[in-house]
DNA sequence: GTTTAAATGAAACGAACGTATGAATGAGAC
DNA sequence: GTCTCATTCATACGTTCGTTTCATTTAAAC
């Protein structure tokens, strides 16, 4: 296969280091050497690290919003009052797809996410773009009408909820100790888990007050 | 009040450094200067930056830790098999409690024990100490009896999704958009709103394969 | 008062970082 | 051939980092 142009060399192995390493844990020089490519590369195609990673952070999740907000056209297209469980399917299934267990990739892609999402520095905030939220208004305005008694606020704390377990899916707290024996199947079975588990919690009755 | 010794105020100073800007956010200058010590005094006290954030870590988990231990210490008195729900209010409880929202320190605990799970270096992975395993065990083999239909894997998973529920509260995402108008009590409602979301969630019927 | 050990202070070290600069290289247009 | 412009290259700059060193201070023991 032809080799690809050096931006997009520099994408990749951008998206490997700061997955493994974090953003800060990073550097240039160490991109740019495994990227094969020169380190006045970086400055040159983006400007500066923090923009290398915002076209990082764009790259992984653009395809999950657009999955989303497909998910959601669909599923209004059928019935304006979508169940909980379908819901709850096309808002986490495309998360859950984009980083499957026992995949490395996948891997790779949730510990990029939670980078992006638990980095304390203020301009992470704008690595993704303002495209997100649009898709989460509409789910929160889809997720209201399926859960009547629910107020705002909880129904904004249930959503990150949704956000937190998928993320969070990969961190190594209560993984299998021996990494080796991931079963292969193990992707698929972890996303229908998530799925039971979210459906139950999104479902819940809401809290008395 | 006397003045804590140089080694409390670093500690102190570290917590909210860490909590703020991250691990590698944080300098060793930045850390003494804001608890008023001599640059050297981090060397001198906990050895290096590493050990210094290993105490930080150390004493933000363990009473959340004593708290979960307690807990199911007195459920388990009371009967061999403790519901679900008293289960996760046990498990979750202490983890809210030390971080509740609307409140400051909540947040920086928050924030401290996010910075803590999803560091990426390796050596992130040793901060905690290896006391808080037996009580996740202990919390495991507690739901396993209380969820008799669910395999070992799914368990773990879903005792994952506590955590990620708890600890990632505080991410910015889906936050009320101006800060300021959070309400006091947005605190003790955020706990029950959780346990509820948990408690749905752990008693979900098992994944069907 | 002298001794001793703990604690603090001021200063420096080498390394790694992000970024900027200006020359070299390459291929297509004329 | 030569001009042009996009890209790549080697190199350097200034800063900040974690750590170390060694002198100085402090306070309790004798």
């Amino acid at each position: 296969m032809a080799t690809p142009d050096t931006r997009t060399q520099i994408l990749d192995a951008a998206g490997h280091l700061f997955a493994e390493h974090g953003y800060r844990g990073t550097s240039i020089r160490a991109i740019t050497k495994l990227a094969g490519a020169n380190l006045a590369a970086v400055g040159y195609h983006f400007g500066s690290k923090a923009e290398l990673m915002a076209a990082v952070a764009r790259r992984v999740i653009e395809p999950i919003n657009a999955a989303q907000r497909a998910g959601l056209d669909t599923l209004l297209a059928r019935t304006p009052d979508p169940p909980v469980s379908e819901l709850v399917e096309a808002f986490a299934g495309p998360l859950l797809d984009e980083m499957p267990a026992g995949d490395e990739g996948g891997a790779r892609t949730s510990r990029l996410i939670v980078t992006i999402l638990s980095d304390p520095a203020e301009e992470a905030r704008n690595w993704t773009g303002p495209a997100q939220d649009s898709v989460r208004e509409r789910y929160l305005a889809a997720f209201a009408r399926a859960l009547p008694g629910l107020s705002p606020e909880e129904l904004r704390f249930r959503m990150r909820g949704i956000l937190a377990v998928t993320a969070v899916d990969r961190l190594q707290v209560y993984q299998q100790p021996s990494p080796g024996c991931v079963p292969p199947e193990a992707g698929e079975a972890a996303r229908r888990w998530a799925i039971t588990f979210l459906t139950a919690a999104m479902s819940a009755p809401p809290t008395r007050t």
